[in-house]
DNA sequence: CCCGTGCCCTGGCGGC
DNA sequence: TGCCGCCAGGGCACGG
């Protein structure tokens, strides 16, 4: 399940693959993802340039931004054979190549907008700053007025982008901080904390190359990560740090993992 | 307005 | 072995 770290790869990827070349030819097997009109606006557009904005990819085009979001599940890969995988829903089609949009549960978006209307309307109006770009001021005032779970707040991308469940669960953790915990009754230096463990974290798995538990692969050299995950997926196994059991609980219907002994509320 | 819940979708797994 | 029900989860619509 991407979240900023593999959305970034992915991006980079894509930059790497598609930049300044020409959309010949669209194909969509899965008309909810792309509906035709948006189909027939993509053809001849060419790619300037690929960005992110906490999860999203914004895939820059003459006239257009096209907006993707994996949830999930997405990726992109480049085909190597005429055969389409299993779960293939999108075909971009290039000069001499072809991306492949591939998506399990078929929970990945496409929006596309006119280039004055990208960041206006949603989707991406609803995008708050990143962790490396917000303002500390500006995010404890947000936690102040919140009355939601930090694990919550953490995942609201109205207020912080790009976390999504494994690295929430991550954060609380490196802040010590219960995810139950409601951010108005949040500190100021934990606050601080909050958003220094965000950038650590992230910064470290962007270098990485991101991390997933799912077979992520923005392309096909890129499979497995290696993780190395302190709370999250770790139910009943030792906290790295005390040795007391990692527990796990549901938080606005998300599994959260967390050590009871570390993390007080 | 703010927060919690259900929905979208499929594969994998536990239970019988 | 096979089938059923449930779970996983990001974002959004909806309801209290």
């Amino acid at each position: 399940m991407p979240e900023l770290p593999e959305v970034r790869v992915v991006a980079a990827f894509l930059r790497q693959e598609i930049k300044n070349q020409i959309i010949k030819d669209v194909i969509v097997y899965y008309p909810k993802m792309i509906a035709e009109e948006v189909r027939l606006k993509l053809i001849n557009q060419k790619i300037k340039d690929i960005k992110t904005l906490g999860k999203y990819i914004i895939i820059e085009l003459t006239d257009y931004n096209l907006i993707s979001h994996l949830r999930m599940e997405g990726k992109y890969y480049l085909a190597k054979q005429k055969e389409l995988s299993k779960h293939d829903h999108v075909i971009f089609r290039f000069k001499n190549k072809e991306i492949r949009y591939n998506d399990t549960r078929k929970f990945g978006t496409f929006d596309l907008k006119k280039k004055n209307q990208t960041y206006t309307t949603k989707p991406l109006s609803l995008v708050a700053q990143e962790p490396f770009t917000i303002n500390i001021d500006t995010f404890y005032e947000r936690l102040l007025k919140s009355g939601a779970p930090l694990k919550s707040i953490l995942l609201n991308q109205k207020i912080i982008a790009g976390i999504g469940n494994i690295y929430a669960d991550e954060i609380c953790f490196y802040a010590r901080i219960h995810p139950l915990k409601k951010g108005k009754e949040l500190t100021k230096p934990e606050a601080e904390k909050i958003l220094k463990g965000s950038k650590e974290i992230l910064t470290a798995a962007i270098k990485k190359g991101g991390t997933t538990l799912h077979s992520f692969s923005s392309n096909d050299k890129v499979g497995w990560f290696s993780l190395d995950l302190m709370v999250h997926g770790r139910y009943e196994k030792p906290c790295k740090i005390c040795k007391q059991n990692i527990n796990k609980i549901k938080i606005g219907g998300r599994t959260t993992y967390f050590c009871d002994n570390c993390q007080k509320r």
